[in-house]
DNA sequence: TCACGCACTACACACGTGTGTAGTACGCTG
DNA sequence: CAGCGTACTACACACGTGTGTAGTGCGTGA
């Protein structure tokens, strides 16, 4: 995964994780069968993992420990490029629906107040799932642009802070969002 | 651009390119050099693209022309694969920079109501920019989601409706934020 | 007319890489 | 002990692909 991750699918070579692990490059073959079964293999640790983390979550939320749920979320880091990549390629379809179906769960049983949208609850846990995922994606692109490493404690500090900010507060007024909303009634597609 | 799009730089084949455009392997060497060098004149073209775009949508939103704002931002949708696989690879740093400075532009030229905050303008037009390429980078598992091609016009209006939604209502109680404020505090990173 | 540059093609080469095959050492089970 | 499956290695092969080179036709300016 590391490779996969780092150098992408089709410049990763099975010999050269094969050096990584101190093994031939024929073991990698003879346990997996191909690179696109060990794709497949690193896919679905993936989606376990996920699961994992997502009920270890939910357990955390369910005792109230914020920090906890926030810290199991950490680990997760050594699978950002990983995923990236993956959801790029478009490998990691099914990894992103059952994202979609978790934000669902979340949406449902913490609703914000005052919605009382027409805008299908499927559709905001899509989008929730795509921003969420956008920061492990963009993570050395993010990196930069704040000036800190994410990955360092510090880093990590900073993004929370800013993700916090810009979840408790609307960018757009109700006023704009109506305006905006009658804009698009009225958008000709042609 | 099709071609790096839609399968990646390195399973991308300058012959494949060639036989699309209905010329020799050899000619387009002759033009650009190497297959490096023909990524790089892509990444210039749609850097030039998003400037272009990017500076046709503040003169539409000077005159007051929502919908022409909105419209001016649609063609872009050529090169979401693109700009994707471009990110993800590492390869789009100028483009991100380049955003992110747009966006901190945005956020400066029309403030948030009731804006007193303490988190750098530029990590919130970071993630606003992740945020925003979230949606092309992502945009088949999106559509897949939604139940829709959001390519089409009735796709894109779902898309946009959930995003004005998403845009102005806050996903967090400002209680909440404060919570969790203090619990980013107290976190240790161990 | 002639020379020259340019767009363009055809072809060959070197190399990396996935894959197939044969073979070895080792542990387990009857 | 014999048989057998398993983890593992070494090696060769076929193939795709980037790149280099030589060559052709054509338009243009002196």
């Amino acid at each position: 995964m590391r490779h996969f991750g780092e150098h992408g699918f089709e410049r990763t070579t099975i010999r050269g994780i094969a050096e990584t692990a101190g093994v031939s490059s024929g073991l990698v073959r003879h346990h997996f069968g191909s690179k696109e079964e060990l794709r497949k293999a690193c896919d679905d640790y993936v989606l376990r993992t996920v699961r994992k983390l997502n009920d270890e979550t939910w357990a955390a939320m369910r005792e109230g420990d914020l920090g906890k749920a926030a810290a199991v979320r950490r680990p997760s880091g050594a699978y950002h490029r990983y995923i990236a990549r993956s959801l790029v390629d478009g490998g990691a379809s099914e990894l992103f629906d059952e994202m979609v179906r978790m934000s669902e769960a979340w949406l449902t049983a913490f609703p914000r107040e005052g919605a009382e949208s027409d805008v299908p609850l499927r559709d905001r846990a899509a989008i929730g799932t795509a921003w969420g995922l956008a920061i492990p994606i963009m993570f050395e692109h993010l990196s930069r642009a704040f000036g800190v490493d994410l990955s360092t404690p510090e880093g990590d500090v900073r993004l929370a802070s800013a993700l916090l900010d810009l979840y408790s507060h609307p960018l757009m007024s109700p006023e704009e969002a109506a305006a905006a909303r009658a804009g698009l009634k009225g958008l000709r597609h042609d």
